[in-house]
DNA sequence: TCCGTTTCATACAAGCTGTATGATACAGAT
DNA sequence: ATCTGTATCATACAGCTTGTATGAAACGGA
């Protein structure tokens, strides 16, 4: 056995792909339960046989959309905020920015952030997002704990309390008739809870 | 014309709360999606005649299951918040607790936090739980904004990160191995992210 | 007693998901 | 070149679920 791994016995059609791609445009419209599988397929331009050899069923293609999704996401909010800190002290900040800004993209608003949890469950949803909020602790927090501005404790539990405050963000800029008046509000508003966790008291500064 | 509104021509069979119930009970172990009417009905005594009339559809039904639900949260977070302080500096804290406390209930996570904002849309939801952060923050951050604590702005944004915060926060509580353990590092979590909102510096104060 | 309305049970139609089965293409062996 | 086995997919089918349409029963009022 010179390969360790099956040899395809045909060219790749990259139908995996896709349907994938057809079933992210889908649901970011209609949401996971109102995406038929007929739909899919039919802007894949195969048959749902194929879906069902791609994928065990409908949950596990979103399962794997997710994944995507989230991995593609925290790749880039690393990127981002290495990109832009230059102290470091400013990367929890900007990390936070940066986390926002991607929570604003309808995929994953709709897809990973609404219908993820009730479709996928909690727990195994977790394990989807929880990388991201650890790139936002391992590169923000932890400096605040070496240099002594914040007690040693646990920071997951901080990293997602942060993250559930800015998925709600997230969807209320979104659902807002203003996007841009409230992407000012709700960045003040978590701005003045990190000051919290920064230890300087910048919730008397509006503005 | 003396009636305003059609009198009933049968007593009332109060199968609509037997409906809601049964649908409560059910839907918190299996979640919106994996219940169906006909369990609903079977285990509401009736058929799904009766469902059907009383309710639009199925997702009527969770809609008014919500309703109830957010309405006796509201009302609880309030009466146990006001039942528990004393002075005007603790409601907030305080405020948060009893929010968390009601977060932690099975019914309320499953339902209101999670499938609702799937099944019902962001916008649709955020008009049940918006009263249940408009008591909040009326009764705490108003304080905060009188006596300069807090700086001007509007107050909406800030109640609304912290719902979501704490969302996440009972969330991993509850699927926590140790919940115990799990509730006091959160709650640490949280108490540090507040310390923002109050102006003092408690981040740095751990335990 | 008759009528109208409310309330519900039953029967039916349509859609969707998952599975089973058959067909096709292709690689490697002989 | 033929044969064989497998990977890939299309088609057909069965089951379940939702929503609707229809008819019946209960009840108040005329």
């Amino acid at each position: 056995m010179s390969q360790t791994k099956a040899a395809p016995a045909r060219k790749p059609s990259n139908n995996r792909r896709k349907l994938l791609d057809a079933a992210r445009e889908l649901m970011v419209e209609k949401g996971y339960a109102d995406t038929g599988t007929e739909e899919i397929v039919a802007r894949a331009g195969v048959t749902r046989g194929a879906l069902y050899y791609q994928f065990a069923d409908k949950r596990d293609l979103f399962l794997a959309l997710c994944r995507e999704l989230a991995d593609a996401l925290g790749q880039r909010v690393f990127e981002q905020t290495m990109a832009r800190i230059t102290s470091d002290r400013e990367d929890l900040e900007i990390g936070l920015e940066e986390m926002l800004n991607a929570f604003l993209q309808p995929d994953i608003q709709r897809l990973l952030l609404r219908d993820g949890p009730a479709v996928l469950g909690f727990e195994t949803w977790k394990t989807l997002v929880e990388p991201i909020n650890r790139v936002l602790v391992e590169h923000a927090l932890q400096h605040l704990l070496d240099d002594g501005t914040l007690a040693p404790q646990p920071l997951e539990p901080i990293a997602d309390v942060m993250s559930g405050a800015m998925i709600q963000a997230g969807q209320a800029i979104a659902a807002s008739p203003d996007p841009v008046a409230a992407r000012a509000a709700y960045g003040q508003a978590m701005s003045t809870m990190v000051a919290g966790i920064m230890g300087g008291n910048a919730a008397a500064s509006a503005k």
